[in-house]
DNA sequence: ACGTTGTTGCGAATGGTTCCTACTACCCCT
DNA sequence: AGGGGTAGTAGGAACCATTCGCAACAACGT
């Protein structure tokens, strides 16, 4: 088995998504739809606080802790997921956009990684331990090329 | 070159350590050395709290911002090094102990993982994005041995 | 329309960590 | 061995990301 598991199901917009919410038993609110439209947006690995911001620009009235509280739902459902990317706060993206995530220290920056890259360390860890690694709820910390080559120059001078 | 590189040193005891320390222009407080002595005791993946607690045995007055200064002081002098096990605090363990970590999102439970499980993901990351990992300090999350004979029992129920 | 009950807004609480400030105690110098 | 400069300290407030409690609200089935 490959990194990549099934998905519970991918829906494809904003309203398949709200019928499977009422089907498990939820309702289909305002701050719910416009946060799913958010999320369906361009632009991944948003923050609480970014949604928040955007969700607030068609409603302002949303509160931050009514965006973590859907964002905890839709996750639930399997509809969006969260990833750490070193140490700043957890940023939500659809669950159909798999990858994994890679975070400079220096720069800050994020790079999205192919799952398919995980696939050795996933073998390693699972013969070794038994362990089966989800390559996609952490980030990598580590240093970009950029960095990398940044500081290889600083320590040459 | 593989994925551990070079220690910066590796200071064998407490007093190494605090020599170090003053090189670098600090001094041996007494808060210092008892932190010192409960890093190197044994036990790792220690919170800054649960140190804090330990020290507070043998001087109830160290307060837990000491520790976290000192930590602070001694990861910048490669002493020690942190690392974040899921979504609790952050772990401090010297940084002699290298070794990455896989934390069950689960049961919680965190594994060591020897460096070289690493190699496969380093050269695959290195070799398409230039990117070089550090897989000490994060925590590779994922679901455990008996987790995931736990849960595939169910599933089958 | 109506009532049930899932949701919301709001603020307060939490957990982990960092920051500020006046006091303390190392340690270098003589 | 004692004094002074300064790193370090206790204590607590501030901070950030997140969660909780609760009363008011609003979807949805009927």
């Amino acid at each position: 088995m490959s990194v990549e598991s099934r998905q519970s199901s991918a829906p494809a917009g904003v309203d398949e998504v709200l019928a499977r919410v009422r089907e498990a038993g939820g309702r289909a609110t305002t701050s719910r739809r416009i946060l799913l439209e958010r999320l369906f947006a361009e632009g991944s690995h948003k923050t609480a606080e970014e949604l928040a911001h955007e969700v607030q620009r068609v409603a302002p009235d949303v509160h931050l802790s009514t965006i973590y509280r859907n964002l905890e739902e839709l996750e639930r459902l399997g509809v969006v997921t969260h990833a750490h990317l070193g140490h700043g706060p957890a940023t939500y993206h659809l669950a159909t956009e798999t990858h994994g995530h890679l975070s400079c220290e220096s720069c800050g920056a994020t790079l999205e990684a192919p799952l398919g890259l995980f696939d050795g360390l996933a073998d390693a860890v699972r013969a070794a331990l038994g362990f089966e690694i989800d390559p996609r709820h952490f980030a990598v910390l580590g240093h970009c090329a950029a960095c990398r080559a940044r500081e290889a120059a600083v320590a040459d001078a």
